[in-house]
DNA sequence: TGATAATATTTCGACATCAAACTATCTGAC
DNA sequence: GTCAGATAGTTTGATGTCGAAATATTATCA
């Protein structure tokens, strides 16, 4: 199923696990994704109205860094988001080169319409594993995740 | 460090699981970036000439099955990698709605100078992960992406 | 104070991505 | 043979994505 490639054992089991990890979120996405769990929200509106849910209001960097998302993205994402009537953008009275983002009323009942759903759908996949699997998937991957030089 | 979502112990597990997979994907795929191994030809250009090179000249079909992607999506990287003179496009003769795509001169060699580096960062990301670890990763990765109804 | 550095966001250009509508071509049933 | 439906690609429109350069604002410090 892998690569046709040939090189060291090393170089072939990496690129073997490799590619099973691509494929694996690939096609766990691609399964999330079409359950439509998420509505007309689009998965970078739903990270970020989520991350706001959870932790609170957030200045627009903030938000980027939670979500991983470079802060030249987050512009156009809240954008949309904002002409949906689901976030609120606010000027920081003291310094005025930050912006807030809250949740609306619209944006906090949009979200909690989509979130048991969302989570019902990950339940699901997710089930196909023991536990012990999903804490070795969990260990592994927040080694990996880490990576060398973050010490 | 997951959320602040409070639900039941299974939800608790499944998510945090989740979020490790994600991250883990998510700041992998961003440190690889980060190398730059892949010179000027972006992801997308790189997994299609990839899978040409080790497969063979595909059908745009199967080129977009092969890499997962949407077919709307082919005709535009396809688009570029042929503007670039990676990539060949050639109408078949008795099915005059297929195309067939081949790699180029430059096309191969191209590749051929950006793999190398390309796997040598892969092994030294993965190496951080012990032989059984890798292992682990991979099955419990198959299990997950396979889903539940494919059986 | 006033020049310079730092920070937060936006703009711009290029690429990626998908779904839906469309074109061209082929196949099969009649 | 012809026409309906299937199939391969393309186009279009919306969103997302990044990096680099621009803008706006605030902080620093000589």
């Amino acid at each position: 199923m892998p690569t046709h490639f040939t090189g060291s054992r090393a170089e072939m089991r990496t690129l073997d696990t490799f590619i099973k990890l691509t494929r694996c979120t690939n096609s766990l996405f691609t399964r999330l994704t079409e359950r439509n769990t998420l509505g007309d929200i689009t998965p970078s509106q739903f990270a970020v109205l989520e991350a706001i849910y959870h932790i609170g209001s957030m200045t627009q960097g903030e938000v980027s860094s939670k979500v991983l998302k470079s802060g030249s993205n987050m512009t156009t994402v809240i954008d949309n988001l904002e002409r949906d009537g689901l976030v609120r953008r606010e000027r920081d009275a003291k310094d005025r080169r930050v912006i807030h983002v809250h949740l609306t009323e619209a944006g906090t009942s949009k979200l909690e319409a989509v979130l048991p759903g969302h989570i019902a759908a990950l339940v699901e996949e997710f089930s196909i594993l023991s536990v012990s699997e999903m804490e070795a998937l969990g260990n592994i991957c927040k080694k990996l995740g880490k990576g060398r030089e973050s010490k």
